[in-house]
DNA sequence: CTTGACCTTGGTGTTTACTCTAAGGTTTAT
DNA sequence: ATAAACCTTAGAGTAAACACCAAGGTCAAG
């Protein structure tokens, strides 16, 4: 598969796919004779994984690193890939913990919002988005 | 309190707080007679609510539109406020759920995972990151 | 009454994650 | 055998979210 096919296939530029072999995201692929990428399955799996990081936040660094584990895993002892994917773990623990909180103030407002035709001037939408911040400290 | 105290308390740059007052994120502040921003509560709970928008992943775009359910309140109906705010709440709850995904995949990840000072690299890591993406589809 | 710490606007610089352009080589179809 | 549609590298341009700087005004303390 070639660099356009596979881009049409995950929904992203060939830009895109160069950019991220060189930042060390997407692992470097076979050439053919006259050096045009020949990509497989492998390559596909990275991508989709790269995208479905990137919505939930992730930066291309931080993806780099989850990536990392993979890669250099002769390099490291067991204990240590052991080690970074439970941190990695707490982290996105944290992350839900948090969107969880948002998720309670937003049905929150939703629900002391009264839901008619009139002006929502008194509905209490600002004390609600204050309050947000109040149940985090 | 003056824009630098309110920079601390927030632990912010007074650069962004200028920022986010252009971007029309934080509202714009009464002036003193010399022409200091003026900043109250308000503001505060305001840079507290962006702060962790943004440490959840919400760009600062997706966080105007965000308070702009607050701002805009009296100019629409208390339904279009109700609307908007449960389409927000359900694109939090989509993210909950990839995030989860994600979490679910590093646990299977470091069970698999012997954690002897062995060198990693039978450790079914690939696999698992890889399963992440098959879970998915 | 001046020194130092604050504030103002306006502008330029930085990083991230790409996108676009240029100048050319390759493949496939007709 | 040539046009259309691909590919290559290298480098320049872009948008977001600030950071930094310049030139100047303000305020509290000594």
């Amino acid at each position: 598969m070639r660099i356009g096919e596979l881009a049409k296939q995950v929904g992203m530029s060939t830009d895109a796919l160069r950019y991220y072999e060189q930042q060390g995201l997407l692992s470097a692929p076979q050439r053919s004779a006259s050096g045009y990428r020949q990509y497989g399955r492998t390559h596909m799996a990275q991508l989709h994984f790269i995208r479905r990081a990137k919505d939930v936040g992730f930066s291309l660094e931080e993806i780099a690193e989850l990536l990392k584990i993979n890669f250099e895993k002769a390099e490291h002892s067991c204990q240590e890939v052991k080690d970074l994917t439970l941190k990695k773990r707490d982290l996105v623990a944290e992350r839900i913990a948090e969107l969880q909180r948002f998720h309670a103030s937003l049905s929150q407002l939703a629900e002391q919002c009264c839901g008619s035709s009139a002006p929502a001037q008194h509905c209490s939408i600002l004390t609600a988005l204050e309050d947000i911040d109040g149940l985090n400290q």
